[in-house]
DNA sequence: ATAAACCCTGACATTAATGTCAGGGTCAAG
DNA sequence: CTTGACCCTGACATTAATGTCAGGGTTTAT
């Protein structure tokens, strides 16, 4: 499929598919034109490479995973698993930091619920 | 403390410290010279940035969430009751996502931990 | 009181990812 | 054949976080 297709399936700009093109992220081969050409398998690379950005991730490190998984070669694989799991932990800490907000949000609601049951009470 | 010294103790360069403050991210009390005083608190608070800051989340997100849990301590509870519902809701949302996330991360590595074993018991 | 080691602000530079615009091909439909 | 909707490349703009440098105060130790 061409260009514009796959940018309007994933969501992502034009601008950015020719910019991860030109990177080598993601390569699609050239009609006689000079066409971009996109096999339906990019559309899940694009998603992948979109979640992987999204997490921080950059284009450079989205590369090596991107060689790791379709070549399988462990030379990759090495270089990338560090990364993965810094990125774990650091995943695990906020997941934690963020469930402490959450149930110091829930605490904060239920003494505002509390305190409205209360003077309502009164009245 | 000075500048200088959560600069050495976090790691955080001054320059991002200057930044974190002229954003409201994280601000000083002024001693009589213009020097900016930090507090101990301050240590941890610039860490907690920075595991934010790596996870890919912007300054201005990250305002929100200090906002969130450091501010509104008591007063105004009733007016600030839809904000807490409506902070809780994205917190939930986040905290799914990232569950996610790490999910797929731990995929990869296992994937790649299997690999190595493989190439291993084939030699 | 002078030097070293800090601190201040302000301005410009840089990197990454993306937006946007210009100038110009390609192609299908009328 | 012309028009409109695509596509191409290239160049400049932008945003976020940070680096760096200039010009100028302050503090501390000798």
């Amino acid at each position: 499929m061409k260009i514009g297709e796959i940018a309007a399936r994933t969501g992502v700009s034009i601008r950015s598919l020719r910019y991860y093109d030109q990177l080598g992220l993601l390569t699609p081969i050239r009609r006689e034109n000079g066409y971009r050409e996109y096999s339906p398998l990019a559309e899940e690379q694009v998603k992948t490479i979109q979640l992987y950005l999204n997490l921080g991730l950059s284009t450079e490190q989205i590369a090596g995973f991107l060689n790791c998984v379709l070549k399988n070669k462990e030379a990759f694989c090495q270089e990338v698993l560090p990364i993965y799991r810094q990125k774990l932990s650091e995943i695990e800490a906020q997941i934690h930091l963020l469930q402490n907000i959450k149930l110091n949000l829930e605490e904060r609601i239920r003494s505002i619920l509390d305190e409205r049951q209360t003077s309502e009470a009164e009245e």
